[in-house]
DNA sequence: GACCCATCTAGACGCTGTCAAGTTGCTTCG
DNA sequence: CGAAGCAACTTGACAGCGTCTAGATGGGTC
């Protein structure tokens, strides 16, 4: 697969691949770093050399799942109309989608304490995703939220909007009541879209 | 403390007292059976004859979390006006109060997939909590959100917002951005009303 | 007074993360 | 060109974990 040289190698992003792959696999409770060693093709303790431990490496997982965050955002935001409300609604269906799309690793970014908050590379990841929020709604304020405290209430609820839709998305709890699953395409774009909008009022 | 006539006793209910002390001391991911067990002063092996295993443990934990969320809720039903939309914010700042007093045990119910949410009991418990939220939002549209979709997309807005704002809250990430922390009395209670308020758009 | 059975104990098993010590082999330098 | 050094990894040991099994204990019932 890598050039693997024996000895070194790339096996740092191996053990990252490996690890999304496990979280994947047996869900975020379960995880297990032996067992990510396994896959990796390494012993038990070659993990320590790279990250010093289970949460150096889990920390570095999440915070490559910010980035990966922005990305899905952006992704929407290009296919989304240049209007600044348009660009918001696309910022949160790309939050939406990489909730949807990587359930255990957006669960590990925001609802675990295994990763290490307080680590440079996490921090700094964590708060570009924010900041693309910020930015979407300054847009359509017109105003610096963190230069006007009704502004950045408003980036609280968009936020928690967004955010409360995506745990309860992932976590099957509107498959019930609003029976989502049997919803798609643009219908479902429309509903989530109609939700997401009404925490601008 | 309590009865324990050396043999029999309510052990039982002195493990889930022991494991939500664990819960509120170590956290959800350092939490030890064991430990536990050591807390109610009993063997290892004790709580697997009340509760199968961990997961049983912790299923039973979860469900009366669900039955104090609901009291939470109450609380503040009582305290609030009696008009509609007073009654579903006050049902909102009840699911918040619970939230912030109690954060690891709300992550073990919504964000864990340690409980067994097919257990009856935990399933009973979670299903009173998602009715009092019906029943707020039915009281401010005047229609049964289980017949009208649209007034259950107002339910799944209503939740995801509340939701949203407690799992925002209870992991410190509107500290930096709202000063939260800085908030406290009527303004905090403003400052939240006005948050879940924007939900009934 | 003897039996019974709910309740709890004690020990073993394989798993976990972490640490310390040893091995490997590329790279650089005399 | 060979030896030294160091980054990268392996190996083994350790305590703690959840679960299982077998055994002890002692109050309640006939």
């Amino acid at each position: 697969m890598t050039d693997k040289t024996y000895h070194h190698g790339n096996l740092a992003v191996e053990l990252l691949q490996a690890a999304e792959r496990e979280l994947v696999l047996n869900g975020i409770e379960a995880f297990s770093l032996r067992a990510v060693a396994k896959r990796a093709g390494v012993s038990h303790g070659a993990p320590a050399y790279h990250f010093k431990s289970a949460r150096g490496l889990l920390t570095a997982l999440a915070a490559t799942g910010y980035e990966r965050l922005v990305e899905a955002q952006e992704a929407r935001q290009s296919d989304a109309g240049s209007a600044p409300k348009e660009q918001l609604i696309a910022i949160g269906l790309g939050y939406l989608d990489f909730a949807e799309a990587n359930p255990d690793l957006f669960r590990l970014m925001f609802s675990s304490e295994k990763p290490d908050r307080g680590d440079a590379h996490f921090d700094t990841a964590a708060k570009a995703a924010f900041g693309k929020l910020l930015d979407g709604v300054r847009e359509v304020l017109g105003r610096d939220p963190s230069a006007h405290p009704s502004a950045m209430t408003q980036v609280a609820a968009s936020w928690a909007m967004v955010h409360g839709l995506a745990d309860l998305i992932i976590s099957g709890r509107l498959d019930g009541p609003l029976a989502l699953k049997e919803i798609s395409g643009p219908d479902r774009e429309m509903l989530l879209s109609r939700i997401l909008l009404k925490a601008l009022a």
